[in-house]
RNA sequence: GGAGAGGUGGCCGAGUGGUCGAAGGCGCACGCCUGGAAAGUGUGUAUACCGCGUGAACCGGUAUCGAGGGUUCGAAUCCCUCUCUCUCCGCCA
């Protein structure tokens, strides 16, 4: 969420970026800075009324100590009316505050101002791409078809044990996932994230400080018994590490990467695009998060897209990178970048990874902060994030687009991982 | 799941109704001392909001001793609820 200062100091230039995000902020803002001004007031009674109380105890205090009785009981008569002011003040500001919150917290993060203007996917700037497009012809089969012929991914079985998107991978398929897991972590730890391995399912405080909770509630799976949520994606425990955290100057860069599977119940998605594992309710992601300084955090974000890319390289998959635009953007983002791969049998871009710089807007709701080692004080620092990478788009690509007439073939980098080079 | 003990600042730890945001110690920062260091010594050392206005410093106010509520003129201290941790028992990978 944005700060109240932020939001107070430059109303007009939160307004103004956030349209290129496509939202109005007009009537928000103005309410949240009406709100303010009343919370301010509203405070400064509570507290000097507090004040009057704290004084008056103390000399009620004073006078007893002096044997002076008659003198403080009357003194403790003045303070019923004045207890009750302060109880109605307090309820009043505590409504306020919530009041206000509930506003603050509809607005999106500022885009970068490189932000692109835009509605759609459609919209987004293509910076740059590697790679092959092959074209294989129109026999050359879409991978559903291709984990079928090959036995290593049972999509029927998964239905069975559990239901539509829980594939089974299995034999070389099975083998596969963990080669790919083992190499995205052996190359994040070598470009320097310490590898953490969370809990999979989180508490509520959890789901509040990634901005999961409220929101989308409805789309992460719910233990109701123990008020526990499966995590979407291993940002939500990795960044709820640093909650309530303040860091030194010397702490940055924080980096970490993560393997986890990640669970969403992508209500409302079913349709076109959810064939074989283009969409699925479980898939294995590795995650790398980053905390900054704010002065660095778009140097940052750079070094990120650079190391994802690094990775489709040695994957050998053409890719593309994309920098969103305003209205493809994430509600809690302020720049974005997309990585795509073509799957050649699809003839689609399936996107496999998304960079982004969350700048403070993260950090303000999980309290996260460094102390700035010049002037002492405690201030918001940047938190970014990325999938380096999410499997099942990557696999998906890997059988189409490495589809021989002997098999599929694996890319060199990762022969050492699987212990095969072909699957047939 | 049953029984008991406990939660105080970065850490340890004192504090059972009054001037306590909180003794003392450790750690840390800065200074003095030293040729340099250690030791010694002095000072400082939580967070948030508000006053506050363009920002910063200073200053002042309020709140915070696991969380929430209550008693009281006044709560770290008394009462209630919740929560977490530890120990023992049970169950178990």
């Amino acid at each position: 969420m944005l700060t109240i200062h932020t939001i107070r100091e430059n109303s007009q230039e939160v307004i103004d970026r956030l349209k290129v995000k496509n939202f109005d902020a007009t009537e928000l803002v103005s309410r949240i800075t009406i709100m303010d001004r009343e919370r301010r007031d509203l405070q400064n009674e509570a507290n000097s009324a507090e004040n009057e109380m704290n004084t008056l105890s103390k000399s009620i205090g004073l006078l007893f100590k002096e044997g002076k009785q008659d003198e403080a009981n009357a003194a403790r008569e003045r303070t019923s009316s004045l207890k009750e002011r302060i109880k109605e003040l307090n309820a009043q500001l505590a409504t306020k505050e919530q009041g206000l919150n509930e506003l603050i917290v509809l607005l999106p993060n500022l885009p970068h101002a490189s932000v692109p203007v835009g509605k759609s996917a459609a919209d987004n700037k293509e910076i740059r791409s590697g790679g092959v497009c092959r074209d294989l012809g129109s026999e050359a089969l879409p991978h559903w078809e291709l984990a079928d012929k090959y036995k290593i991914i049972d999509f029927e079985l998964g239905v069975k044990i559990t239901g539509a998107g829980f594939p089974v991978y299995r034999g070389k398929g099975a083998r596969l996932q963990r080669a790919l897991i083992n190499f995205f972590l052996d190359e994040n730890q070598k470009a320097g994230y310490e590898e953490v391995l969370p809990p999979l399912v989180v508490n509520q405080d959890s789901g509040y400080g990634t901005g999961q909770l409220p929101d989308k509630e409805g789309q992460m799976y719910h233990v109701t018994e123990d008020n526990f949520y499966l995590i979407p994606t291993a940002e939500v425990p990795v960044t709820n590490i640093y909650r309530d955290v303040i860091l030194q100057d010397e702490d940055f860069p924080v980096k970490n990467t993560a393997y986890t599977p990640c669970f969403r119940r992508e209500a409302g998605s079913y349709g076109k695009d959810v064939r074989g594992l283009n969409r699925l309710h479980q898939f294995d992601k590795v995650e790398i998060v980053q905390i900054e300084h704010p002065n660095r955090s778009y140097q940052t974000l750079e070094q990120m897209v650079d190391h994802v890319e690094k990775l489709l390289i040695k994957l050998e998959l053409p890719y593309r990178i994309v920098q969103l635009c305003g209205g493809d953007m994430s509600f809690t983002s302020a720049l974005t970048y997309d990585f795509e791969v073509y799957s050649a049998a699809q003839k689609r871009w399936l996107e496999v990874s998304s960079v982004s710089n969350f700048e403070s807007f993260q950090a303000n709701r999980l309290k996260l902060r460094y102390r700035d080692k010049e002037t002492k004080k405690t201030l918001l620092a940047h938190t970014l994030n990325g999938s380096s990478l999410a499997l099942p788009r990557i696999v998906a690509a890997l059988l189409e687009n490495n589809q021989t007439g002997a098999g599929i073939a694996i890319p060199k980098v990762l022969q050492e991982y699987t212990g095969f080079a072909i699957i047939d």
